[in-house]
RNA sequence: GCCCCUGUGGCGGAAUUGGUAGACGCGCUGGAUUCAAAAUCCAGUUCUUUCGGGAGUGGGAGUUCGAUUCUCCCCGGGGGCACCA
């Protein structure tokens, strides 16, 4: 018989436009079918889709196609994640506009998904920089306001002199912006804020309640909101002469337990005593000078030697008012958490003890191990985290008691005394969501000289962001935009400016979910088709949203349910987060960083494919175009078809792990879908079985691949279930040799061809949520005039699963000596005959006496003998 | 420093509740087909062996009739948080 060839250039757009034309995947919501609503994070049009797009749309085109299969109503839609920095740059450095830019590269990426033969219900597509979609997000901006959600304040930012702009932590390198490398300041703004905070206990509890989240972001969040339970109280505060003075100073400690151990009070560089202590003193001035400039980055905080100056007071010990604690402002206290100001016990906390040591300040112990209680402590201090065997000392009332019950004691006499109480700290702060940026939404309020900020009307929404914005000055365009920016105040109507601040775009993403359920409405969100669709139930992107994406979305929601736009708290019923696609990386010493398509292989080494220059073959890390370790899907698509593309993104590494793009797994994965039609094209050449009833005999061979393809076809679906893509895909290469197999062994016989027939219907059903336009093919080689994404998933015949018979392992004292098979109910006993009986296991039982026999029907007979 | 994940052949990785370790794929070896090659098909492929076996899931101990799986200690790799009071 002549080898057909399966043609993906000519098949896939085919089935592309099959499937269009047919509306295959159109949500709709009036039907009987339960709702299934598979999400996978929207892309930055950055310009080309990359193989982590492919591996992310693949996994969920899996499910959404399997689903409907199912009998699901699906929705599976796509948009764009289109405002931000990227399309500035852009402008910057090409002189062109970025929406211009923006929009000509979702043009391009819409057409490679389309390519990769996505299910996506394209009529629902939108751009978080559609004016239809960003318009609607300052009305819920509005809402936020109205519900007391959005505040704004005084902040602490990181300000780039040169591009004045505000800069994120991460965008200040070495306390210099990333783009201008002017030293950073640290500025005070007034800025918008959405009060995440008010939501942390909230935000933490609901952690509990989503099960379908994997454990790892479940903690990561829970780090993030960083709750600790402690005690709030305040210090009486004396001058050096112990004269009693007005202020106080109040701290926060989740060790209270260990304040007769206090050898020293700090505050933060901008507390304001150590703002007053500042202005008799050049030394504290200067001192906060130098804490102002160090940047606010972690790394800057990190390497900082821990630093400070006496601030000229003392604070009284709340229970022993001889005792007298100097206060400092330190570097290492932060104005953000708490209340800016601590007591320091150098005994239990080693960045105290290094910070006592350093300025001479006392180190008294006050828990000690019950066994030891005359220890002293040097350069390591005692931290009983453990809760183990210790007892308070050195601390008058509480000496003898456990650290828990001198906590309880000591909360007990603040909340006596009226001067403390047990307070929970977070560490969430809440949102800053002004940014100096032309490239977003724009804030929809207006500064009136008399009214003061004003929110812009709602029947003056859209506040539309202009077409064109200049670039060759620093700084936000819109400020310098005029037109643009002066308007009238919506209170007054005097002449006012606008704010020319636009969102974080990580709002953008905060809401998209819900948008796609009513992607047209006139209204942000529509109740009735949101309360339908939502939660998503399955949502997947990259784990490097484990927290801000994916906090920022929980707190939305709740956001939009207070506004009320919707009933559902929880986004995202069920979150997966899939690995990244890694590749080797090549470099030469000329040639700098290699494509791997310019790197051949002779023998062990690596030379340039035009110079010939040795390579060096570097480590396997995620794709990145620095380090060009890059391959375009658009070439491996043209060059092998999306199915293939789709298939081997799928195959061998589970979807949560990191999966190594190579040549050779590309080639054979195309092996694969070639044998695969082969196969199937070899089966349609057989008598036709479409339609005809289940004959009445099989041959063993029929029987056996009867059973196989059943049970192919139950593993399959569970596996795709559980997101185990690589198992299933496993299932189907196994099927796929033994339908081979026994195809080549076919005798002829109804009960053979049927047997195939039935094989290669169902092998088309299962490979189609992952090999969409091959399944298609193969469905209709097999004389089928419907398509296979329109039927629904075959019924597994489980009388074909049930074994009759069962192989055991027979193991002498753990050791595995023989193998039996049994009929699958032979009783225990009998069982344990047979196994005895067998010649390998008299061998091996020769001089032995059997002291117990284990038999575990269907798994395993151990024989303990010695 | 704290928290989490992870470690299985040459490689990616399988292994319901503890029950035949290495499914499936890649690679490699041999064979068939071919004038030859590509493609395809078949067989083999953890290590070791005196061919009876023996060892083996990062290392060490433990629980168990039985451990890749459970417990403890140690080592390696990855990630998150971090002057958080």
């Amino acid at each position: 018989m002549t080898s057909e060839r399966y043609n993906s250039r000519q098949a896939e757009p085919k089935w592309q436009k099959a499937w269009e034309d047919a509306g295959v995947f159109i949500a709709r919501e009036n039907t009987n079918e339960p709702k299934y609503f598979v999400l996978e994070m929207f892309p930055y049009p950055s310009g080309r889709i990359h193989m982590g797009h492919v591996r992310n749309y693949a996994m969920g085109d899996v499910i959404a196609r399997y689903k409907r299969a199912k009998g699901f109503n699906v929705l599976h839609p796509m948009g764009w994640d289109s405002f931000g920095m990227p399309a500035e740059n852009a402008a910057m450095e090409n002189n062109v506009q970025p929406k211009g830019w923006t929009y000509e590269n979702i043009d391009t990426m819409r057409t490679q998904l389309k390519s990769m033969g996505l299910s996506i219900d394209w009529t629902r597509e939108f751009a978080t920089c559609d004016v239809e979609y960003y318009g609607k997000q300052q009305e819920i901006f509005l809402d936020f306001l109205d519900q007391g959600l959005v505040e704004r304040r005084k902040s602490v930012v990181n300000w780039d002199p040169v591009d004045n702009t505000v800069l994120a932590n991460e965008q200040v390198i070495d306390g210099k912006g990333w783009r201008s490398g002017a030293a950073v300041e640290k500025r005070e703004l007034s800025q918008w804020f959405l009060k995440i905070s008010d939501y942390s206990q909230e935000l933490l509890d609901a952690l509990d309640e989503l099960p379908g989240w994997p454990e790892k972001v479940r903690v990561m969040q829970k780090n993030w909101i960083g709750r600790s339970q402690g005690l709030q109280f305040s210090f009486e505060l004396e001058d050096e002469n112990a004269n009693l003075l007005d202020e106080k100073l109040t701290v926060f400690t989740t060790r209270h337990d260990t304040i007769f151990g206090a050898s020293f009070c700090a505050v933060a560089a901008d507390h304001p005593i150590s703002i007053k202590a500042s202005q008799n003193s050049t030394e504290i001035s200067d001192f906060r000078k130098e804490c102002a400039s160090l940047g606010t980055s972690e790394e800057a905080i990190e390497t900082a030697e821990k630093e400070g100056v006496f601030l000229g007071i003392y604070a009284r010990h709340p229970f022993d008012q001889s005792i007298r604690i100097p206060v400092y402002a330190a570097n290492f206290v932060l104005m953000g958490y708490g209340e800016g100001a601590v007591f320091g016990c150098p005994a239990h906390d080693q960045r105290d003890l290094d910070f006592a040591n350093k300025y001479g300040l006392k180190v008294t112990p006050v828990v000690a191990p019950s066994d030891d209680l005359n220890f002293t402590i040097t350069d390591t201090a005692f931290i009983d985290n453990a809760g183990g065997n210790t007892v308070m000392i050195n601390s008058a009332f509480l000496d003898g008691m456990s650290v828990s019950a001198a906590k309880k004691e000591i909360a007990k006499r603040f909340e006596e005394l009226g001067t403390g109480e047990q307070k929970i700290n977070y560490r969430l702060r809440d949102w800053g969501i002004s940014r100096q940026r032309y490239w977003g939404c724009p804030i929809p309020i207006i500064h009136c000289d008399d009214c003061g900020l004003v929110p812009e009307k709602r029947s003056a929404l859209p506040v539309i962001l202009p077409d064109e914005a200049s670039f060759d000055l620093p700084g936000n365009p819109l400020d310098r935009n005029d037109e643009w920016k002066q308007t009238s105040c919506p209170k007054c109507g005097k002449s006012a400016q606008r704010e020319t601040d636009t969102f974080d775009t990580f709002i953008d993403s905060s809401w998209y979910y819900a948008r796609f359920c009513s992607p047209k409405a006139d209204k942000p969100v529509e109740a009735d088709k949101a309360n339908y669709w939502l939660p998503v139930d399955q949502y997947i992107g990259g784990i490097e949203h484990a927290i801000l994406h994916l906090l920022y979305s929980r707190f939305f929601c709740r956001g939009l349910e207070k506004a009320g736009y919707l009933d559902v708290k929880e986004p995202f019923a069920n979150l997966f987060t899939q690995g990244m696609v890694t590749h080797m990386t090549f470099k030469g010493e000329n040639a700098g960083w290699v494509l791997p398509e310019l790197a051949i292989k002779s023998g062990d080494k690596w030379t340039h494919k035009d110079t010939g220059e040795e390579l060096e073959a570097g480590s396997i890390i995620k794709m990145s175009k620095s380090k060009k370790n890059v391959v375009d899907p658009e070439h491996i698509i043209e060059e092998y078809g999306a199915d293939t593309a789709r298939w081997y993104m799928l195959s061998d590494s589970p979807p949560d792990r990191d999966i190594e793009w190579t040549a050779a797994g590309a080639e054979g994965a195309w092996k694969f879908t070639q044998k695969l039609w082969r196969t199937v094209h070899l089966i349609s050449q057989l008598p036709s079985q479409k339609d005809k009833s289940v004959p009445n005999e099989f041959s063993e061979n029929a029987e056996g691949l009867r059973k196989i393809c059943h049970q192919t076809l139950k593993a399959v679906g569970s596996d795709i279930e559980s997101l185990r893509f690589n198992r299933s895909i496993a299932r189907i290469h196994e099927f796929t040799n033994e339908l081979t197999a026994k195809l080549n062994n076919c005798d002829g016989s109804d009960g053979d061809h049927f047997a195939l027939f039935e094989g290669a219907s169902i092998l088309s059903h299962i490979i189609a949520p992952m090999m969409p336009h091959l399944a298609e093919e193969c469905w209709n080689q097999l004389g089928n005039d419907t398509l296979v994404s329109l039927e629904p998933w075959p019924t597994v015949d489980e009388s074909l699963i049930v074994e009759n018979s069962v192989t055991m392992a027979v193991q002498i004292n753990g050791k595995r000596r023989a193998e039996i098979s049994v009929p699958k109910t032979m009783e225990k006993s009998d069982i344990e005959k047979v196994a005895l009986e067998l010649d390998n296991v008299k061998r091996n039982l020769a001089g032995l006496k059997v002291r117990k026999v284990i038999v575990v029907p269907g798994r395993i007979v151990n024989i303990v003998a010695n």
